[in-house]
DNA sequence: AATTCATATTCGCCTCGGCGAATGTGTGAG
DNA sequence: CTCACACATTCGCCGAGGCGAATATGAATT
């Protein structure tokens, strides 16, 4: 892995935008496909694949392809403290306001009975019951 | 205090940064005086006082003036997720390599039998056993 | 009041990274 | 092979913030 130092910098770093914070929240019960994070956040596509692309750097989350769609998760940090610091701070996007209500869109799109025109076939989100 | 949402940025942007982390570091065993870290972290004094009013702005600091001498210590974050987020972090910082060489660094100013000259006359940081 | 010492702030320069817009890449369907 | 779709990357612009150097402030001392 990269050097041990440079590790703190760059979680603190990749946790400081709000946009990303909103997709680790997004990611906390389980894999996302990019499609849903466009709907969720309602921004344009390229700013999201952006700030994935910052968090697989910072290493904190993983990619999985699967035929034209990437599903994104939350992956939990090599080193100890820095996995104790993460949790921390994923149970603290559980409690704030928007975050809850990104949650809660992301229920309604996924677990709509015909989901809107722009996702139709997206493979629905994992979710994991927390 | 300011909007909920930005704080959580606030705090991870002041984690962001090398200096400043070093900073918390020293600060985590009480309170230390600027010419100390100066001293301890081998920069100049304007760098440090910089860092020292960012993570002030951010409120992960508090400072207290005593005479010419300004004592900067650790604030803890009023929002209680926050707070446990920020604890896992010092506990990170106690774990680190240069991190631990600065703690003792620190301890061998403030504990010399003879204050090195530019730090004649200063106050000793206050040591809180841990 | 003038000086000195500790600290804070400002200035100019530069890099990092956020944004929208445009373009590139990989995959499956026809 | 070509096209459409999902996603990734690049580009140009701009603000945030790091740095050293210079300067300002505030407290004590003479």
């Amino acid at each position: 892995m990269a050097k041990k130092e440079a590790q703190m910098e760059l979680l603190f770093r990749a946790l400081a935008d709000r946009t990303r914070l909103r997709l680790l929240n997004l990611m906390g019960a389980g894999e996302v496909c990019v499609c849903f994070f466009v709907e969720v956040l309602g921004t344009n596509q390229p700013k999201i694949s952006r700030h994935l692309a910052y968090l697989r750097r910072a290493g904190v989350v993983a990619a999985r392809r699967e035929g034209k769609w990437m599903h994104y998760r939350v992956a939990t940090p090599e080193d100890e403290h820095a996995a104790r610091v993460f949790a921390e701070v994923m149970k603290w996007l559980g409690e704030d306001r928007e975050m809850q209500k990104d949650r809660v869109r992301l229920e309604n799109f996924c677990c709509a009975p015909r989901l809107p025109v722009r996702l139709q076939g997206a493979p629905r989100p994992a979710v994991i019951q927390t």
